[in-house]
DNA sequence: TCTGGGGTCCTGCACCCG
DNA sequence: TCTGCGGGTGCAGGACCC
């Protein structure tokens, strides 16, 4: 899904140039969620339509190009949104839908080559270079990609056309909506120096202030800047990845296949929480979906990570690695209740508090010692049980008996 | 204006160890 | 024995992405 916004005009969108050299693609749905809300709701087309929620915090989360004129965009609070386009139908979104969908967009672009590689839900990579001599040359194969997307779902999709994903993925946004860009490799420095240097990967808002308090504003002006000044101002990692992204070299390939860092959950609470019990509470629920999420993508984890908002928005984060890796809830529960004590706002107002678990491996590769696992196991089988209660008859078959309180606290009240 | 939820990656610092 | 140094690791915070 297209978050970043970026200002400026680069070339006229181009179906017809030479492709060769140029076997990424990256694809992209058009407002994504909101054309799968306009399926069921087709009297909204042609109207401003906004996905979010309608309660308390939140953010937009789509946005018809209806909308988008009236200065919408994703990640905009709804209450910016709502002052901007008051006359937009707002429409609480349905995650399974927009999953179901996917799917079946994916399933698309799996029977044109296997070597995809999704960012989101709505975008991917293809690479179609194999893909030649059945399919015909790149250009051929994103407009079939995007006939097809239109006659099966009835959404339109945008398609980049590069010999780098950097590049592929620049081509889809400047020809959004509903477009198709190829970008040879000869006309890739006439297309990019154009553009403000917000429109690089790894440029957002601090950055491009960085960039314009040094004169820089357009990816050309970025090019001619020498690298061990970029490096000095944002970092070696940063300064040389914005020098090489300048001059369109980007060498990474599609990875059909990459794996899990983190698996995490967070939430906002409608208003700003500081009693402890009802944190702690929360931070059970929270270990709870990730060691459950774990344990589905049979994965365990080392470190423990708790994310807590205070009411200003001022974010602190503590974590903690343990002597063997874990899948269980409660292990994860306790680390994540000490270093919530640890931190010391036990009663400062917090917004948001999150559970993650990070330094993931594969749970039949990671070896436990023995002791551990013996002292452990009760919980593991515990867990797996509720799991298998939860599969077969729903998310609140069973639950730890705190959160059954928290629940009955709910409904008395 | 008032900021969700899922992530990745980078940087700087502290500490340990050889 | 003490000190300096460099590498590895853990931790905290921030920027960025969709």
């Amino acid at each position: 899904m297209a978050r970043k916004q970026i200002t400026g005009i680069g070339p006229a969108p181009r179906t017809g140039a030479d492709d060769s050299g140029c076997s990424i693609l990256h694809v992209d749905m058009d407002a994504f969620f909101a054309s799968v809300e306009l399926l069921d709701r087709p009297e909204l087309r042609g109207r401003p339509v906004i996905v979010g929620s309608l309660a308390g915090r939140g953010v937009v989360l789509s946005a018809t190009y209806e909308a988008r004129a009236f200065g919408v965009h994703s990640a905009m609070p709804m209450s910016r949104a709502r002052r901007l386009c008051p006359q937009a139908t707002i429409i609480p979104p349905s995650h399974g839908k927009y999953s179901e969908v996917s799917k079946g967009v994916m399933e698309i672009f799996h029977s044109i080559t296997p070597l995809v590689e999704p960012i989101a839900s709505d975008e991917a990579f293809l690479d179609v270079g194999g893909a030649r001599r059945r399919l015909g040359p790149p250009a051929a194969i994103a407009a079939r990609i995007r006939a097809e997307v239109l006659d099966r779902y009835g959404i339109t999709c945008s398609v980049g056309v590069a010999g780098s994903k950097f590049i592929a993925k620049l081509a889809s946004k400047q020809c959004k909506p509903d477009g198709l860009l190829v970008v040879p490799p000869g006309e890739v420095v006439a297309f990019l120096h154009p553009l403000p240097v917000s429109a690089l990967w790894g440029v957002g808002e601090r950055t491009e202030q960085a960039l314009v308090r040094l004169g820089i504003r357009t990816v050309g002006d970025l090019a001619r800047v020498p690298v061990t000044t970029l490096q000095r101002e944002l970092g070696p990692a940063a300064g040389g990845h914005l020098a090489a992204l300048a001059w369109g070299r980007d060498e990474r390939r599609v990875s059909p296949h990459v794996p899990d860092k983190s698996i995490g959950n967070e939430e906002t609470f409608a208003a700003d929480i500081d009693d402890p019990e009802i944190i702690r509470r929360e931070l059970l629920r929270l270990s709870e979906r990730v060691a459950a999420r774990m344990r589905k993508g049979g994965h365990v984890g080392r470190t423990v990570s708790v994310k807590l908002r205070r009411a200003d928005f001022s974010t602190i984060s503590r974590s903690r690695t343990l002597p063997e890796p874990t899948d269980v809830a409660q292990e994860i529960y306790a680390t994540a209740c000490d270093l919530y004590h640890a931190a010391g706002l036990e009663r400062v107002r917090l917004r948001l508090i999150g559970v993650r678990m990070e330094g993931l491996m594969p749970a039949e590769t990671a070896s436990r010692q023995l002791t551990l696992g013996e002292r452990e196991s009760g919980w593991r089988e515990a867990e797996q049980a509720m799991d298998q209660a939860i599969r077969r008859f729903g998310p609140d078959a069973v639950l730890p008996a705190s959160l059954v309180r928290g629940k009955l606290d709910e409904m008395e009240a």
